[in-house]
DNA sequence: ATCGTGACGAACG
DNA sequence: CCGTTCGCCACGA
């Protein structure tokens, strides 16, 4: 018997975890795939208590909004650097800022 | 238990 | 097209 994580949190991370590289998802997919498909405001929430050792483990850069865009607006640190670790992955924004879900979404 | 908050999303004007 | 508003859910105090 496996038990489910029962943490709303546990559960978005695992998730946000089995991302793989090169491709990116939405908060909203996120929580979709939670199991609570309108919490995507509580995916963000949980990717904000993110601790500096857990950056290091969950690829909190492959989650972006269903616009396929970058969502900060006060932290323009957080979100270059965000588009510059989704570059190395081989992510490409459009003139837009924008990545075309097409070729990079998950699932 | 209730209130406020937030890395969202969709709708509206 | 853009900016604004409302609704959604989970968490902490």
């Amino acid at each position: 018997m496996k038990e489910e994580p029962s943490n709303f949190y546990e559960i978005v991370y695992k998730i946000i975890k089995s991302i793989p590289k090169g491709k990116v998802s939405s908060y909203g997919r996120i929580a979709v795939l939670a199991g609570s498909p309108r919490a995507a405001r509580a995916v963000g929430y949980a990717l904000n208590a993110l601790k500096k050792d857990q950056e290091q483990e969950i690829p909190w850069q492959r989650v972006i909004n269903s616009e396929g865009r970058i969502s900060f607006k006060s932290d323009t640190t957080r979100a270059t650097l965000q588009r510059k670790l989704l570059e190395s992955e081989g992510i490409v924004f459009q003139e837009d800022d924008k990545v075309d879900w097409k070729m990079f979404g998950w699932p």
